[in-house]
DNA sequence: GACTCTGTTGGTCACCTATCCAATAGGATG
DNA sequence: CATCCTATTGGATAGGTGACCAACAGAGTC
């Protein structure tokens, strides 16, 4: 498994709970929180929760029972025991992390191009842990075919999304396209290849790198070119100046 | 805890050799491979290119000291010898394949023009293999200092090459270019757009997809839309008809 | 032939995983 | 109140990893 950076950390703070000693009777003062029984869709909730936060912070190899229970406050067995398979917790932590992404990447107000505006800049400036998980998955997506298929169907509602944006500015005449699923793809896989530098230690800062996204957004949208990076940059200004959510 | 270690697999025709006993003077007939003893140089490149083999077979994270010693039928402890920490032979390999694939994706002779149409056409139709390493690594950079460092020096590299096949386009008239590095920029962010499907399960077919790094060069290089598309297609059927190398 | 250098081995250690299972205890129900 | 269901725990098991080290043996040197 690649020794993976992270030099073995183990928390300090974490269960020292004596390893094998079957807790004496003595004060064990640290035995902090005694068992709480909760309702299970709320416990699910709540593993799953965790877990996808572990997925954006460390990496979804990093959702282990251990990494979980620790973070809960319970033991690893009860994470099993929601998940027999960790690789399903790993997928439906997936699920749940880019499910929040897409609601925060898309804009349900404003014309057109303005939503595509927001998707453009939110994607370019926000994103980046994202951009992270979804290079992390496409990875993972190699040995674990349980990803590789959350991956498909996230792609296909990703889509969907940019596919209404993209439609409505056809009808209002604002986009040029022949295919809109063909810009559809286009611009996905130009967000792809941005996300693929986002573990880069140093940001790449050329302009072309920066403004991949809104170029080819213009180019497979028949918008003038410059238009779209100039709205983006403008709003991503103003946002910054205003603290405008 | 942790009872003991090492599960002692034992190849069934490798060492049965008494696990502990200091080989009794009888005849171990078992013996298969006796100690080799290589200079230097051609054992670490030995295990170098075995180490390569198995990041593009299997993943860097399968990388290793057992995986590569067993392969080369040494012991592990040999590969430590050579590499004192995994990570840096990790890193090694990637670079080793790297250098591989760029020589086979950058024709030597050709017009440029030509030799764009040949790293497009091996881009898409020979080079999946590379576009899981890539995406392996970029992902693994993430937690890799040694492997985030081999990756930007190859880009590089990469860029460099290509670059050279733009300026001379452009001395010659046949691409359209304001700066040759931005559009060597963008046709490198589209080949990792394209090369982040790499590990889908049914490969996506749409027209949009499969052309994308060449419309993104027609783009990019201001050709006429069109052209590299079919120069691509039709190198590739002329290739599959004939067999050319 | 004897000696030295070092490539190579065999084995161990410490650590990390997931999975399984019996026992325990929380909380609702009768 | 007693009873039952099951969420939860504790621990064992089995497997995998990189690092380390003393001892062995091949190959060149004197």
């Amino acid at each position: 498994m690649v020794s993976s950076g992270e030099p073995r950390a183990a928390q300090p703070g974490g269960n020292g709970a004596a390893a094998g000693v079957p807790q004496s009777a003595s004060g064990g003062s640290e035995r902090v929180s005694s068992r709480v029984r909760k309702q299970p869709e709320e416990r699910r909730a709540e593993i799953l929760t965790e877990a996808a936060r572990i997925a954006l912070e460390e990496g979804l190899e990093r959702i282990t029972l251990r990494a979980v229970a620790d973070r809960l406050g319970v033991r690893p067995g009860l994470i099993s025991h929601y998940f027999p398979a960790a690789e399903d917790l790993v997928a439906a932590a997936f699920v749940l992390a880019i499910t929040g992404e897409r609601e925060h990447l898309f804009s349900v107000s404003g014309d057109p191009l303005e939503r595509l505006v927001v998707f453009v800049q939110r994607m370019q400036f926000e994103e980046e842990g994202f951009s992270r998980l979804w290079l992390n998955a496409r990875h993972l997506a190699r040995f674990t075919p349980a990803l590789a298929d959350a991956i498909e169907e996230q792609e296909g509602l990703d889509r969907g999304r940019l596919a209404e944006v993209i439609e409505a500015g056809c009808a209002d005449g604002v986009f040029t396209v022949e295919d809109p699923f063909e810009a559809c793809v286009r611009i996905f896989m130009a967000v792809d290849g941005f996300g693929s530098y986002a573990n880069d230690p140093a940001p790449f800062e050329h302009a072309a790198y920066v403004h991949f996204v809104a170029d080819v957004c213009e180019w497979a949208l028949g918008l003038t070119p410059g238009t779209l990076r100039e709205r983006v940059a403008h709003r991503y200004t103003q946002q910054a100046d205003g603290g405008i959510l």
